[in-house]
DNA sequence: GTATATGTGGATAATGTCATCCTATTTTAG
DNA sequence: CTAAAATAGGATGACATTATCCACATATAC
């Protein structure tokens, strides 16, 4: 598996959340409720990534979390970096602890360059390009779809 | 991380299996010495190994584990693909079951090319190629080197 | 002010991966 | 035949990730 089940998460609340208008704020349980995913445990994941700027949150009522300022910006780089650390631009596929140019595994230099292309993707893909992919109808952001257009009412 | 710790120890252990005579067994306790691996661990990661006929494996004194007949052109893939499953080539990076062309995350078909990328690596990559290379002495297998150059010796 | 709705933070439980232990069973050396 | 050395296989334990729960602080509506 590439992403932990919590970067997993992370990405899919953020996505969702930059397809919302962005001047009101999100509940946690609203996002729970359209990913399929456990609240509780949710709340953790965005409590985290407030902590690491990329959402404000406001209490009480009427609260909730938004992304930050200009937050479609925001690439899934910036995201996994907080659920992962330094994971994907220092693993070696071998597991070794230090495995650089000089003191290599004898994948690392087959590896490198497609680690690169890993990072890319991570890098160049904004908040803005996957909410505008979501916003088509074309793509789901979870397995159960559960009213993919903004449908919350009761 | 890409490779669970388990696949992690099965490529390490059949790359040095590669770098040792094909014609002797080496011993489960050998190779977790030289990788520095638990050796109650790695001796059911072998046994999968031999279920899933990449090695085969004798037993009592003079036992231990061989490489299959043509051993060294064994692909990474074969070996992740008994210790992690389909995990590589149906795996959606958002965590959807189901994740196809059809019904794609917004994520898909940008995913898809460089997961290719890691398809081809290890599917080109073969025990020869790899054993080959830390034969030169270039590369190391595992963390701490612990007598490179073949040597058991008291 | 009171009730209600929300995030906050700490403690706790459940699950899956990683790791160990113990008792067979097999094979060879002597 | 016996002892030693090795794998086989099941049961168990340790640990990290994932998930839940509860008491609290905060903010709005009325």
């Amino acid at each position: 598996m590439i992403l932990s089940r919590t970067s997993q998460y992370a990405v899919q609340a953020l996505i969702y959340m930059a397809t919302q208008p962005a001047d009101t704020p999100v509940l946690n349980k609203d996002i729970a409720a359209r990913l399929g995913v456990p609240a509780p445990y949710l709340t953790k994941i965005l409590q985290s990534m407030v902590k690491g700027n990329l959402l404000v949150s406001f209490r009480g009522r009427l609260g909730g979390f938004c992304l930050r300022e200009g937050g479609k910006e925001i690439s899934l780089m910036q995201i996994v970096q907080l659920t992962e650390g330094m994971a994907f631009t220092e693993s070696c596929l071998l597991g070794l602890k230090k495995c650089s140019a000089e003191t290599a595994c004898p994948l690392h230099f087959r590896w490198v360059p497609v680690k690169e292309k890993i990072i890319d993707l991570l890098q160049q893909t904004t908040l803005d390009n996957l909410a505008t992919a979501v916003n088509t109808g074309k793509y789901r952001l979870a397995d159960i779809p559960g009213s993919l257009f903004g449908g919350l009412a009761p």
